[in-house]
DNA sequence: TATTTCAGCGTACAACTGTACGCAGAATTT
DNA sequence: AAATTCTGCGTACAGTTGTACGCTGAAATA
């Protein structure tokens, strides 16, 4: 097929990004994927890398933006599902395992550089979750009529615990990932019913 | 001051543990860091590190033991001073935020292992973590009198808000510090009421 | 058509890595 | 006192890293 230039730039772009994406595979934090590590999986030489992002830590930001998308889009699919009836909770909590079990890498990226080495990874991370925070804060106080401040508490509350089983989901079997979500379901209800009756005080 | 082998060669080692623990500071994850990092950081040969140890996962694995213990002394601390008197959450809480503002390198290896690149790692602080909630689940159970169940339930879900937040507290200041534990305790509180009146049903 | 632009390549180099190997000399055992 | 054990060191080497530099040839522009 023909190309123009910028369409070729932008489609080698794409494969190290891919590359990248990659090869977070199991085994490695962004920060520890060598420059030349990701030229080689995207075929290309290792100097090419430089039309493309001035840094390694460039393509990282990228990576972060990118997940951060996929989050939200996640959280679109949950509103469309919960829109046809059902438990909030358990489409919310199913939707977010199905997403890490299809995206694991998306996910794992997130994950490591949430802790990781590169402040500047952390923070854009940190900020992507934030979105995620707020979006829910939002639909709780609409949905459930609870106080803007509550409501924000129990949605940091909910996504920290759905975050910190999402790190567990990824390294278990179908089966696990199944009772895994029964026992966040619960402990999400016990975060929801808490935070209605402390409103009551 | 006079030694024998056994104790010399001790001595080296724990250098070797100190540097690694050292190296952990803001930038380097265990499976990033070099061996002749940390034998520099240690002040002896790179290739003396083989007398010690024979990798450099066995090093981290010690490291991350040498973590887990401090984690269990960290609930023992806080036990004692809640024997004091006091809500049980805030002087927990407030335990734990200390303990990591006076230890981050300590945290910031259990936090960044959790999610890293090494299985075994990551097996090891999963197993860590794993005995401190049960130590809180058993807690639960004698003191709140909660089914079994419910109470290791619950117990996760606490240990998974206050080790979130504990991933906060390591690039906050002293004042976002107590703001984030004043939100945890809340947090904290919306889990117990909710697994109180979740086993009224 | 002639000129310019520029994505991608190959070569090169200094810095760093893990680790194999053999030696020195002090602590320990015989 | 003699023999042995073993921690720590220095040298050495092959492999990997980031990136500077200059070239090529096709696409875009004039």
């Amino acid at each position: 097929m023909r190309m123009n230039r910028q369409q070729q730039k932008l489609q080698t772009r794409q494969k190290l990004i891919d590359a990248a994406f990659a090869l977070l595979d199991e085994n490695k934090t962004l920060t520890a994927i060598s420059l030349r590590e990701i030229a080689r999986e995207a075929g290309i030489a290792p100097t090419s890398f430089y039309r493309h992002f001035t840094d390694i830590n460039e393509l990282g930001l990228t990576l972060v933006d990118e997940s951060g998308l996929a989050l939200r889009q996640l959280m679109r699919k949950a509103r469309q599902r919960i829109e046809k009836g059902g438990s909030v909770i358990e489409i919310s909590v199913h939707t977010f395992m199905e997403f890490i079990t299809q995206n694991k890498n998306v996910f794992r990226l997130l994950l490591r550089e949430h802790t990781g080495t590169s402040l500047a990874f952390r923070s854009a991370v940190m900020r992507e979750i934030q979105y995620f925070t707020e979006e829910l804060s939002d639909y709780i106080v609409s949905h459930l009529q609870l106080e803007p401040q509550i409501a924000h508490l129990q949605a940091e509350a909910m996504v920290r615990v759905v975050f910190s089983a999402g790190a567990e989901a990824l390294d278990a079997s179908q089966l696990e990932v199944n009772k895994l979500s029964d026992r966040v379901i619960t402990q999400l209800r016990f975060i929801q019913l808490g935070a209605s009756s402390y409103q009551l005080k």
